[in-house]
This record gives structure tokens, C-alpha cells and sequence, in this order.
RNA sequence: GGCCCGGUAGUUCAGUUGGUUAGAACGCUAGCCUGUCACGCUAGAGGUCGUGGGUUCGAGCCCCAUCCGGGUCGCCA
């Protein structure tokens, strides 16, 4: 039967306070057993709470029901204890904060008797996933989790007392809004009332925001939970957090730096490191031809290098014909890596440039004397020689050429780019690098549907140079868009939203909406700008990568409390799940139809 | 939807060419122990080998199917 508490039980710290200046004086800590130690006539508890662990202590002078109580706890068992703060009568425990110390206990109170869990608080103990995310709440007590949503929590802390600062209102937009057959897919929220009818869960708060601004609050800015109903990844959850915001009267430059200024700020506060800004930037152009990817990890080197006018004399057919089709020879060259990279690890890599769309992988290693080059047979006396002069290639290294169109070449290059660095162990630890990538495409040409889709969204402002090409050239306009990059992930999104209806119409056609489409999708959209919209633009940050990151973790889950797993389940709860009465679905005019698994 | 990896005790794992009663560590239970802190020592309990089917004299191991978990490509305006 557990105790309970009573007004005699005030606490008066937590477990990771007690300090060697409370020595001698009465405390009340409470909390969670790590640990208990039994001596026989000696017992120790190690007691935890959210801010670490102290050491308390049974033994002669303890009162012996007092003594009882402490030998019959077990791991994760709450108990309550009066005491007072001593000096270790034993050796200081240096791997604790509270080491020096212990509580010489008075009295315990047992609040909550755990039977056995079946997965140990313990960060060096690895549980596999499925175990450690059915018994959630369980898991979220080991210390790694418990600081990394704490910094979670100081992040979203910092970002409010930020943003206020800067006079940004928080307003909270809708979580029920109309579905678009647009972007990612909608979660899908039925309703009662309008049968048949569905609402969407908000994939962003984007047309709230520019609405907001079209109202007059100049400075919006939300912790936004936002839904995509797409496959899982590890920096991927179907349901996620924006710091979303957007700011009227204001240039792009202006919404980097109020975004820069945020990031100098929580990164200071938490984790004490100075971020230099304003941040580098790259155009999306640059971005591709270097990195082979618009999220580029820039904490090393290896960047692709165009070889094209180097290889044209070379009489090799696979790049005579991706020149011929258009396409161009690049290569990535790694240094000092010919004796890691041998024969067998360049076909795995060769295999999987073939499974992210390359048709082969041509490849130099230079290990001994003389070069050995996997199209050798199609190069002439000193043409091998040649071309390793002309490129920079040392004896040591290795060289990776690919040859397509360029919308294979470059993030193929930039895919392998990334093994290579994991593999070789080029990417330093501890280090931000922080990168603005702008001047995105606007259109993507889409196969599948045989028309351009908007790249960013249908809401970006082209840069003013390039509305000529709107109608004429559409793969060359360009938007008044930026990402933020942190070490190859993308952080933030943001752009100067159209506030001119007219020019919105004429971008919607060119996505090939026709005005009917337009008016029943949107209308409510462009009339807004009918009405006197001031020039707006802001940005959404994932809240849940930068915690991420910060945190050095590799997956979203350690930074959320209660994630899904990769089919977008909760083990923990196990939804979704079928409403278990007719009743429920009935009244929503809703009926489940068995589907073969296809 | 494709590809790759995994599923054996509460947990993390080992398990040889298919061969006796499936092992270890931690955890758990009991006993002993006055300075431990991953306490120590002694003893013990604990297994539908993910599930279903097949091959075989015999399957944790081989074959087929399926479920679950992870990574990734597609997808993510």
C-alpha cells in the first residue's frame, strides 16, 4: 500500500542540488530509486530526479522501521526522505555531482512501489527501439533523454523571449483547415456535421501567417505543429515543430537576420558556442556545382569538380555521349584514401551510385607506382597521366567520375560525397557551420504529371529579374527563397511571399491551374490581396532538427518525447487504431472498406 | 512500393557443417556481508528461438510465406 504525502513533506531541493554547503542542515528530497546498495547493516540508495542523482544513507543510527523500509526498495520504486546533509563517511564519488555528500536519512516515505521494469534507466545500456519506445515513459528517465528534451524546452524558451523582444505577437493559427491536393499529403480530420466533408491538419501555417500580415500585426511568430502525411526518415516525423514567423515591410536580408540573430542567441545560451554572422551564403547554383546537393555539409572539403573540357580529348564512349546528350564529366577526388578504398569498397560504393539513379561509376585509384583507372583500356600512351596531372591527383588517392546529365551527375557525386566523408572520418565534431542557400529555382519540371510544380510554394516571390522568363523559360526563374543549412541539414525555410494578386494569378497558371481551379482553391487567398497587403516574407525552422542537432543526436526521436516509428505508428499507444464502436464511425458517415495489402 | 540489416531469457547478445538437456552478461529472487557507488560472495528461478507452413530420422540454423523493428531510395509544393 503506498504512503502518501502530507504538508510535512515540502521539498526542499532536488536530488542534483544537494551540495556540500547543505552540509548539517535538514532536507526533503524526492524522487525515483536508481539503486540500492545493501550491506548488510549499511544500505544505499541512489535517489534520481530530472537533475541527477544523490546518495542516501541507512545504518546503525537509522530508526529501524526506517531501515526496513530502505531494504525493501527496489529500482524505480518513488520514495520520499527527510534527512540530513552529511559529509561521505566513505571515498568521494567523483563521476557524481553530488559526491562528496549524502543524506543521512530520518525518514521514507514508500509514494509508489514499481514492480520490475522491464527496461533499465540506464543511458549505457542499449534497449532496442521497439522496447525502449513501448515502454516510453520509462525510457524518456535516462539522463541522455532527459537533457535533450530540457534543451528542447530551452530552445522553444529562448526562441519566445526572442521573438517577443523583437516585437513579434504570437498568434495561434488553425490546426483544422481545408485539405490541398498540393505538396506533401494531408492528415485528414472527418467531420461530423459536414458528412463526406473532411478538414486537413496543417501541413504549415502558411496562408494563416500571410493572412496575419495582411491584417496588419507586422511580426507574427508561432511554435507550430505541423503534419505531413509522407513516409518516415530519422530526420523525419509525420508530425513536427516550426518556429514559423513572418514579418511585414521586410527584405529578405531582413528575415535572415532576425533569423540569425536567433540562432547566435541559442546557441550562446545553451550550449555556450559563438556563432559567427552574418552566415555565409551560396546560391542554390553554387550549392549543386560544389556539393551536388541544396543542403551541403560544408565542414569538409572533396567538392565535385567539373572535368569536362579535361576528358574531352579522351576517346571513351560513356562520357562522349553524356557530353553528346548534354550532360557533363564530374569527378570527387579522395585524398589519401586509396589504401581504405579498395577494389571491393569502390563497387559497393559503385553499386549504390546505381541505386540512386547513376548508370556506372568510373573511377582512378593511385595506390602504386602507376595509376590503375577502370577505363584504361580506352586511354592512349600518358593520357592517364595527363589527366591526373591536370586534376591534382596524388599518388594516394582516389577519383570518382561520373558522367550523365547533370541532374544525376551532381547529386550522385554529392550522395557519394557524403559516404566518403562518413567513411573517412573527414566531418570534425563540435563544429556549426551555418549556411544560407537562395536564389532556388522556382519551377520543377515534373515527370510524372507532365507540368512544373512550384519548388517552394506557389506563394514565393520570383526575383523581379526573372518575370520575363515567367511564361517564355519557366526553368529559369528563380525565387526569392532561402534555406538555412546546419552541417548538411536543412534548418529553416523561408521567402518573400507575392503580394501583388495579380502576378499570384499569373503563378498559378504557370503551375497550370486554370482560374476556376485558382478561385475554388484559393480565392480566399488572392481576394486578401485585393484589399491592401503590405510586402511580407518569413521562414519556418524545425524545431525538432535544430534540437537535433544541438543535442548531437542522429534520429528525431531522441529530441521528442513521444515519436512515431518508421510506419507512423506509436508503439506506446498503438495508434492508429480503428474506432472500437460503430457508433463513432457511423455518426461521421464514415465506412471502412477491407482492402487487399497491395 | 524497391533495396539492405535485424528479431533467441526481463534486457543486450553468442549459438560452429542441421545433431544430446539452447548459453553468457546484466537484471530478477533468496541468503551472507559496516562505507558501497556498475558493491562483493553464494545459491536459484527464468526460453511458444517473432508467427505460420515446408524439407529432414532430426531445424534456433535450410526453403517459402507473413508480421514487427531499423536504415535508405521513391515520396516530403
Amino acid at each position: 500500500m503506498a504512503e502518501f504525502l502530507t504538508n510535512e513533506d515540502k521539498r526542499t531541493c532536488y536530488c542534483g542540488e544537494v551540495s556540500e554547503q547543505m552540509i548539517g542542515s535538514d532536507v526533503c528530497v524526492m524522487g525515483w530509486v536508481q539503486r540500492r546498495r545493501d550491506l548488510g547493516s549499511l544500505i544505499f540508495i541512489d535517489l534520481r530526479d530530472r537533475t541527477g542523482i544523490v546518495q542516501l544513507a541507512f545504518g546503525d543510527a537509522t530508526d529501524r522501521g526506517v531501515f526496513e523500509k530502505a531494504l525493501s526498495c527496489r529500482a524505480e520504486y518513488v520514495i520520499c526522505v527527510h534527512g540530513k546533509v552529511i559529509r561521505r563517511g566513505g571515498a568521494v564519488n567523483p563521476n557524481i555531482a553530488t559526491g562528496a555528500v549524502e543524506i543521512d536519512v530520518s525518514s521514507l516515505k514508500i509514494l509508489s512501489a514499481a514492480q520490475t521494469p522491464p527496461i533499465e534507466v540506464n543511458d549505457s545500456r542499449k534497449v532496442k527501439d521497439e522496447t525502449a519506445l513501448k515502454y516510453r515513459y520509462i525510457d524518456l528517465r535516462r539522463p541522455e533523454l532527459q537533457r535533450n528534451i530540457r534543451i528542447r524546452h530551452e530552445i522553444a524558451r529562448i526562441a519566445r523571449e526572442y521573438y517577443y523582444e523583437n516585437g513579434f505577437y504570437e498568434i495561434e493559427t488553425p490546426m483544422m483547415i481545408k485539405p490541398t491536393p498540393e505538396g506533401a499529403r494531408d492528415y485528414l480530420v472527418p467531420s461530423r456535421i459536414h458528412k463526406g466533408h473532411f478538414y486537413a491538419l496543417p501541413q504549415s501555417p502558411q496562408i494563416y501567417k500571410q493572412l496575419l500580415m495582411v491584417a496588419g500585426f507586422d511580426r507574427y511568430i508561432q511554435i507550430a505543429r505541423c503534419f505531413r502525411d509522407e513516409d518516415l526518415r530519422a530526420d523525419r516525423q509525420p508530425e513536427f515543430t516550426q518556429i514559423d514567423l513572418e514579418m511585414s515591410f521586410a527584405t529578405q536580408e531582413d528575415i535572415m537576420a532576425m533569423n540569425e540573430g536567433f540562432i547566435k542567441r541559442v546557441f550562446k545560451e545553451v550550449l555556450g558556442v559563438d556563432v559567427e554572422t552574418p552566415m555565409k551564403h551560396l546560391t542554390f547554383r553554387e550549392a549543386m556545382d560544389r556539393y551536388g546537393s541544396d543542403k551541403p555539409d560544408t565542414r569538409f572539403g572533396m567538392e565535385i569538380r567539373d572535368i569536362t573540357a579535361k576528358v574531352e580529348n579522351i576517346n571513351f564512349v560513356v562520357f562522349r555521349q553524356a557530353v553528346e546528350a548534354g550532360g557533363s564529366v564530374r569527378c570527387i577526388i579522395a585524398e589519401n584514401a586509396a589504401q581504405e578504398l579498395t577494389r571491393k569498397e569502390i563497387d559497393k560504393l559503385t553499386e549504390h551510385a546505381k541505386g540512386i539513379g547513376a548508370k556506372g561509376l568510373a573511377y582512378i585509384r593511385w595506390v602504386d607506382e602507376a595509376p590503375s583507372c577502370s577505363f584504361a583500356k580506352f586511354l592512349k600512351e600518358g593520357e592517364l597521366e595527363k589527366l591526373c596531372e591536370d586534376t591534382g591527383m596524388k599518388r594516394g588517392d582516389v577519383m570518382l567520375i561520373l558522367s550523365d546529365k547533370d541532374k544525376t551527375v551532381l547529386p550522385v557525386l554529392g550522395a557519394l560525397r557524403l559516404i566518403l566523408g562518413k567513411k573517412l572520418n573527414l566531418i570534425p565534431e563540435n563544429k556549426y557551420n551555418f549556411l544560407w542557400i537562395t536564389e532556388f529555382p522556382f519551377f520543377e519540371w515534373n515527370d510524372e504529371t507532365n507540368h512544373w510544380d512550384a519548388m517552394h510554394h506557389p506563394f514565393t516571390m520570383p526575383l523581379e529579374e526573372c518575370l520575363p522568363y515567367l511564361e517564355t523559360d519557366p526553368g529559369k526563374v528563380r525565387a526569392k527563397c532561402y534555406d538555412m543549412v546546419l552541417n548538411g541539414t536543412e534548418l529553416l525555410s523561408g521567402s518573400i511571399r507575392i503580394t501583388d494578386w495579380q502576378l499570384q494569378e499569373k503563378m498559378f497558371a504557370a503551375l497550370g491551374m486554370g482560374p476556376d481551379e485558382i478561385d475554388r482553391k484559393f480565392g480566399f487567398l488572392v481576394d486578401a490581396y485585393k484589399y491592401g497587403a503590405p510586402p511580407h516574407g518569413g521562414s519556418g525552422m524545425g524545431l525538432d532538427r535544430l534540437a537535433m542537432v544541438m543535442c548531437g543526436a542522429d534520429s528525431l526521436r531522441d529530441v521528442l518525447a513521444f515519436p512515431k516509428v518508421q510506419n507512423a505508428s506509436e508503439l506506446m499507444s498503438g495508434c492508429p487504431a480503428l474506432p472500437d464502436d460503430e457508433k463513432t464511425l457511423a455518426e461521421l458517415g464514415i465506412k471502412v472498406i477491407e482492402t487487399d495489402k497491395d
